[in-house]
DNA sequence: GTATAACACGAACACTTGTTCGCTGTCAAT
DNA sequence: ATTGACAGCGAACAAGTGTTCGTGTTATAC
């Protein structure tokens, strides 16, 4: 449809009326409308409203005080703000969660003996103050059930991991060759951070730092607690 | 201020202005009220929007049509869409930025030769897709300036940092006793993360392991490039 | 040059809309 | 029992607001 552009008049119209709109919650009358546009006759903006209302640019109920309504053509704002301001408070929420993880701290880990607080043992209201913020990024699993430790104690040195450091966890109950998990020895009654392998009929438990010796256990003395996702350390 | 409940009939004009102004873009004239809530007269309309407008629900302008317009307190939506958005995107914004901090990557550390980078070094511009995300809460200054590393080889090990990890640190050439600082050490060509003591004439550079051994330079043979707030450690 | 359409205008009118007035009824406090 | 506050009502009125009418000017098509 080949249509005629806006005069400049039509063009102050509706750009006075969107900002009406705006200011006052309602909309102008023809008279508000002609002294902002300087048109001393009613029926002149009655006939240029016509004209707008032909082209598409706003709608109006006859007979009717403040009968108009601009049209989505006209750039006019969204009818329904609730539904706007929700919907973008909701996209940015999203956005957030796409970002980061919050990861609740569930307690200590490393004096022994003290085997691990385990998914089971969490009864506990959660509480979103003691979460601990990660990036997504530097995770590669899916996010449900983690959990953060913080290590007390330098059993986890072999580990590489210091007294103070947080770890973060994802249950799971049994390893496979090469993944860090957080065992319990029963023998020892004491918990630790190693990579697991399974090497014949016995366990082997690489520390972290390769320049130390891993230890060999039997297999029932092995009890998987978790893997151990992240370590973040606090310097200061 | 202790003030009366609204009435029913009081409600009921709230509720219908507020789903008359959604669906026709424009306030309800005193008779549309008076027919949507069943009063027959325009002054008892008129008196129960007086007292509205006493108690804050809405503002009035006189002796214009349509001149209601509902306030924040009787729940109405924001008048300005963009606005309210905008608001609200800011305000979760500012949520974020008070929730999270987004550390710069800047490369690596610890192939030996290898001087850290420094604040001076770096001229290329900021990709924000490089960047490693921290909770605030964990760290304990301004956040001016921060930069991660990415640690290469095995050569942190004493300082119980792995191949592979990102470390946080804060731009400083001076270190107080006890901090942990990135130094480059002139004499090996080598960098390292330490805590940093001066003892006499002579800087002690303690290994976070606590099972080894310190080592003593002389302070000029020290270069402090920065302070390590945080180790971050993926172990998948 | 003429006819037509588009645009413009002031004035009057019709209708919509808000305000005011005088009155009534109910309820709580004195 | 009386009084005052509150709530309600119909009617009249004043003001606000949109529509219609008759006329004039300018641009476009033929």
């Amino acid at each position: 449809m080949n249509e005629k552009p806006l005069s400049k008049r039509q063009q102050s119209i509706l750009q006075f009326t969107h900002g009406y709109m705006e200011d006052h919650g309602r909309p102008p009358t023809i008279r508000e409308i002609g002294k902002a546009v300087g048109i001393n006759s009613t029926s002149v903006v009655n006939y240029n409203l016509g004209k707008l209302e032909e082209k598409g640019y706003l709608d109006r109920d006859p007979d009717v005080s403040r009968g108009l309504r601009l049209t989505e053509k006209a750039g006019n704002v969204a009818q329904n703000v609730g539904q706007a301001v929700g919907t973008a408070a909701g996209a940015l929420r999203e956005a957030v969660e796409q970002l980061i993880i919050r990861v609740p701290m569930w307690g200590d880990i490393g004096a022994s003996p003290s085997p691990l607080p385990t998914v089971n043992d969490r009864f506990a209201a959660y509480d979103d103050e003691d979460a601990v913020v990660v990036s997504r990024d530097m995770l590669k699993v899916k996010s449900d059930n983690l959990y953060a430790l913080r290590v007390r104690g330098d059993s986890m040195i072999d580990a590489m991991v210091n007294d103070g450091d947080i770890v973060i966890m994802q249950p799971q109950y049994e390893a496979r060759n090469g993944e860090m998990v957080a065992v319990y020895l029963r023998n020892d009654m004491s918990a630790t951070l190693k990579r697991f392998y399974v090497e014949g009929d016995r366990v082997r438990l690489q520390p972290a730092n390769p320049t130390l010796t891993p230890i060999y256990v039997d297999p029932e003395e092995v009890q998987i607690q978790g893997k151990v996702l992240m370590v973040l350390r606090q310097t200061e």
